[in-house]
DNA sequence: GGTAGCTAGACAACTAGACAACTACTAAAA
DNA sequence: TTTTAGTAGTTGTCTAGTTGTCTAGCTACC
């Protein structure tokens, strides 16, 4: 699909789902094109599509605000937004990379606080959201309170579940207990995924 | 041998030999195949071969780039983590791609318990672990509760320290309480990221 | 005859940049 | 106080250059 028409549906969706209400100002095309990754030609063309269809109306020197009159077309894309928004998921998934188990080095043990000679559990994935690639992740596990956690893993292909199973009940424990953070203070703050742009 | 493949093995052995940096770009499709004496489609046939083994990137407009993170590593984890435990900082940052305050749609005033015309601050961003993008996020804020987060955030560029100028002290409570998870439950136990994989 | 590899060309989609037209705001001048 | 000029920021338009895709035709070889 042509780079302009996934943006022109986006915004049409945020547009009907109330993030922008009727009359208000649209961040710039400069905003926009930088949010979307595009060029602001490309990213015009989008807006362009949204001024046929009724959903904004932009003045030169101004802006693009909302139409206040909503169009018929927003009736048919709204079957498509309540559809979403009953199953209200984002479904999540994620694919496996790697699953390994072996010894933790120096520094796992010391954030973990493990023994001597204690092993790991290696989960190195990457997470998609509504089947776009979001996360690339590495996890790790000690592999003396979760004995079985891989083969959980395995078969259910969800962190969460095999955590569970294993009997780790609390997630908010597991994750600062149980997960590693290898990196940074600041990345580890992001958890919440939504829609996602192409990277790179 | 097909002349497209001799194409591909030699601008291959010329990246490898640093004729081309990582990141630098390529000459235009147009003048390698006038370097080669080939048509643009066979050219195009010799690059296609240079993507997919991971050692240029091209976008549409723009032009080919070399890739800044060869395929190899990917067969050499083992050198990988010792290395990374050498520098024992995984320095991480992230990229703002959107800042903006708007009205929360239905979905987010449910998760987030807030009233009627509660507005969210949205950050949109690709967090980079050393320089490697791994995440995409966009994470959703009750401006009601935190009125000058945009600003220190900019600031600062930190959630994190942004969440604690705001007086949100504790994190795990910042994380479970006031970042709205639109993601199902699976993708928001990864906070531990380390090393990167090219994204789509 | 059929297929693989290459050539030739046209068009679509996207990027980059420059400039014009317009708005809102501010500060200086009348 | 009113007017004017200027500045900054926005959208409108245009040109040039790049990659993506498609169709048609040619040649060598089996």
């Amino acid at each position: 699909m042509a780079l302009w028409h996934s943006i022109y549906e986006q915004l049409s969706a945020e547009i009907g789902r109330g993030h922008y209400r009727p009359g208000e100002k649209l961040p710039t095309e400069k905003e926009l094109a930088k949010r979307f990754g595009v060029n602001r030609n490309t990213l015009r063309h989008a807006l362009k599509a949204l001024q046929d269809a009724g959903f904004v109306i932009t003045k030169r020197g101004l802006g693009s605000f909302v139409s206040t009159k909503p169009v018929k077309y927003r009736i048919t894309k709204n079957t498509r937004f309540s559809r979403n928004l009953a199953d209200a998921d984002q479904q999540s998934s994620i694919k496996i990379l790697r699953l390994e188990t072996r010894h933790a080095d120096l520094r796992e043990k010391a954030i973990l606080q493990l023994p001597r000679d204690a092993q790991v559990h290696v989960v190195e994935g990457i997470g998609y959201s509504n089947n776009v690639p979001i996360l690339h992740f590495t996890s790790i596990f000690p592999t003396e309170r979760l004995p079985d956690f891989l083969t959980h893993l395995q078969r259910t292909n969800s962190i969460t579940t095999a955590l569970a199973a294993c009997g780790v009940a609390e997630y908010e424990r597991a994750q600062t207990e149980i997960t590693a953070i290898l990196a940074g203070a600041n990345l580890s703050t992001y958890l919440n995924c939504q829609i996602g742009a192409p990277l790179i």
